[in-house]
DNA sequence: TTGTAAGTAGTAATCATTCCTATTTATATT
DNA sequence: AATATAAATAGGAATGATTACTACTTACAA
């Protein structure tokens, strides 16, 4: 892999925020730094970035958003200003029942907690 | 809400299959019972459906799949063939914890198992 | 039976993402 | 240091899923 001063500078980017962005936020970011970056530039980074286990992505309904934590963790996501917070809620299922049950091999598990934030709690 | 018997047909299509269709697949199936419905109808009707309850739709990567089946329950996804299966597998999450550790209320949780179905594990 | 507002077909537009290609650049080799 | 070259880029076109628009059709209430 050829080094890329773009690649850098859109994994600090992703690295140095918990926004959890889409591909539009950080080609935003990135054009601050170098004004004539491509929105193409960024999405094929982004996906070279995850293939390399650099970042991580996540399907949040029809967007893919990025995520520079890449310690196995899942999210709370607020369904009233779709803000993603990271947690380390772990997922225990019960691996044998699928197995007996389902006839299925479980490898991993993805899950969102959907609820309000703080900010729209009262 | 007026009949329309395009989003009866609609309905019917998805409530009997567990194969958790997409639009595209819908709208091939309707085609055969009225042959010139459009897309879009399509579209409009799948939504409504979800947002009156008689179906649900499942966020599968960046396709949106749609669920005949509205009891609560969760889904087995097979990384190879990208078949959903059914589950009447509980999650289980500390609800306190949430709101403790996060000041976030917690209201529902989507979680997709990934693995291997039984045709793709020897 | 007629009026009318909701629903439809057909098509254009949008949005996220990927593909294409001529040009630029990192870097290995003279 | 100059050069060769394959990888990466910028800019723009293409794609695929979904939504929006509009003239026409239809359910159904009066």
């Amino acid at each position: 892999m050829r080094y890329s001063y773009q690649r850098e500078v859109i994994k600090n980017i992703v690295c140095s925020t918990k926004s959890h962005p889409n591909a539009e936020w950080v080609f935003c970011e990135a054009k601050k730094q170098i004004e004539n970056i491509s929105l193409g530039t960024v999405y094929r980074n982004l996906k070279i970035l995850e293939n390399t286990g650099k970042i991580k992505s996540i399907h949040d309904d029809n967007q893919v958003r990025y995520d520079g934590n890449i310690d196995d963790h899942h999210h709370l996501k607020c369904v009233e200003c779709g803000a993603l917070i990271d947690t380390d809620i772990q997922s225990n299922f019960n691996r044998k029942k699928i197995i007996d049950d389902y006839d299925f091999e479980p490898n991993e598990v993805k899950f969102f907690i959907l609820g309000k934030c703080k900010k729209h709690t009262k």
